[in-house]
DNA sequence: TTGTAGGCGTTATCAG
DNA sequence: CTGATAACGCCTACAA
């Protein structure tokens, strides 16, 4: 790799001017910056990030952790915080935490020996020492926050309307299937739905679940019509939960959703592929990942932030595991 | 930031010898060096990545560009690369390409920049100028390369196996989707079931497509039938692909599979989750993720390697899309 | 308008 | 066994 040095002599010049007119600043001559500019092309030179962030103390890298990209929510929030970084030259380094505290301090701590200049974490503990110790901006993404600058969606509002719309399509008997205890939105999902359930004075029961990896989903699918075997109405913790529920179903002869409702959570891509298609609490988790990316870049290029907690609101996405009802 | 220095000076001792401690290199005294280890302590000292790269000209990053992290298969992979690379105490830079060679290039350029000591990327062209350029190792994963180091599935085979069990299972004109032209192991499928296809004189005929994308997928699912609506086995070019096409079938009210038989490749997470769940191809996408970390790995600490172009076989996962037939 | 030199935090070499 | 010090590649005073 050619360096600044490299290219001075080329250009028969110092380092200083070459960094002039890399950088753009500084006076440097209109024949000079030809002469220089054109060593750069003939060297193919481009710049040492590295020694760069060592004199800045900071780079162009942005730490992105997120619990299990294999959980098909998550690619969308990485995605769109990818395409807005990228767009603006910043850099990801990745890690999935799998909801451990463990690998999120590991994570942490690399991404602040590389200089990172920002953190984008979905924590369920954004009060924790390894956040409150950072000295560059954080954004939580997925997880609420009151006091930092997060970006989520309002999954309280996302239970509530879950439970409603299921009540007011006729199940009598509805189950609600809570989410890993230590998940924080799958809790927040939670409560909004069992706050209706009570409301309406609706029957209903609970079941707990422990992970949302897809064979534990299977198992707890299966739970659900053992345990609950008149159940008419599910209220799952995501789309996979759902999915799984859906298949069991459909495994036992009941008929959906006519025997039985089905209500997912996240709106992942594949939700509507299935046969049939699954109703669901929309989360818009591109649009948030997008988001979360700008709010950070603001926070790190030091505009002025109006307002850091960015909720997005959530939808009922009508498809094909509910029953039609009029409106 | 507590740096080298400041442990320095607590400890009473030379940076010369903090570093040694560090490294656990060279003579240091036991009284020494516990001193030094009380003092980073102290100070929650954790030397700085980039000043360390910066010297040794090289990092513990790896550069990791794949297609489209949305597209369901990928996470796998990505999933194996970090939990390979995380136990071996590398990080990843992430990028998506979007097929592009533009972001392709990039995306290595700044891999480079941050002195990555390794790549592994999904492109379709290992023997570009970027990969040959590169004084790195690199490694290539979802993509053939002869005589570059590779982690692959056998799509040709693949796609020949697709093609006998559909055959075999009974359909007379079946419908092979051609994934996009650009992209090489959606070729290869398509080549491999061409190929029975061909030698067992069955009927078929061909859907050109031009994305993986999910909205793109069902307007192709709606073609196939529009414009052979007498086909009776589809073999597709990848699992939301087929997802698309069963949800169309449904839609038709086609019975699957007595109607029309459906085979996907890739064996993404939900597939089995899909009702009916889909038969189809199976690729090891997270064991090859591993993989090609623990090549690249390799390679970047200088093992002699034997095999570098490992090719995994793919395999028939019967369910529920395709008819039962006799063994 | 351009060049010199010091420093960013580490490691390795070479004296002591 | 320990300490100065040069060097990694770049940027920014400061001088010229």
């Amino acid at each position: 790799m050619a360096t600044i040095k490299d290219v001075a002599n080329q250009a028969g010049v110092s380092v200083a001017t070459v960094s002039r007119v890399l950088n753009g600043n500084g006076y440097v001559h209109e024949d000079t910056r030809s002469k220089v500019e054109q060593s750069i092309r003939e060297l193919n030179y481009t710049p040492n990030e590295v020694a760069r962030s060592l004199y800045k103390r900071k780079s162009k890298l942005i730490g992105l952790l997120l619990p299990d990209i294999m959980n098909p929510y998550f690619p969308q929030l990485a995605r769109g915080v990818e395409d807005e970084m990228q767009e603006n030259d910043y850099r990801l380094i990745f890690g999935n935490s799998d909801e451990s505290k463990k690998k999120e301090m590991e994570y942490i701590q690399t991404f602040v020996q590389n200089n990172v200049v920002g953190v984008i974490s979905s924590t369920n503990d954004p009060d924790a020492d390894m956040y409150t110790g950072l000295n560059i901006p954080v954004v939580f993404l997925d997880r609420t926050s009151s006091d930092r600058p997060s970006v989520y969606a309002d999954g309280r509002q996302g239970g509530r309307i879950a439970a409603e719309e299921i009540v007011r399509r006729g199940s009598k008997a509805v189950t609600v299937i809570q989410g890993p205890a230590d998940v924080r939105p799958a809790q927040e999902r939670f409560e909004g739905a069992v706050e209706v359930l009570e409301q309406q004075a609706a029957a209903y029961q609970v079941l707990k679940t422990t992970s949302f990896s897809l064979t534990d989903a299977e198992e707890f699918a299966q739970k659900v019509f053992s345990e609950y075997p008149d159940t008419d109405g599910i209220i799952a913790s995501n789309d996979i939960m759902a999915s799984a529920v859906v298949k069991e179903a459909f495994r036992l002869g009941k008929r959906v959703p006519e025997d039985v409702q089905i209500i997912g959570f996240d709106d992942i891509l594949l939700s509507r592929l299935l046969a049939p298609p699954l109703s669901t609490i929309h989360q818009p988790a591109y649009e948030m990942g997008r988001e979360a990316a700008r709010l950070l870049i603001g926070l790190i290029e030091g505009q002025r932030i109006e307002k850091s907690n960015i909720e997005f609101s959530v939808e009922f996405i009508e498809r094909q595991t509910t029953r039609k009802v009029e409106s």
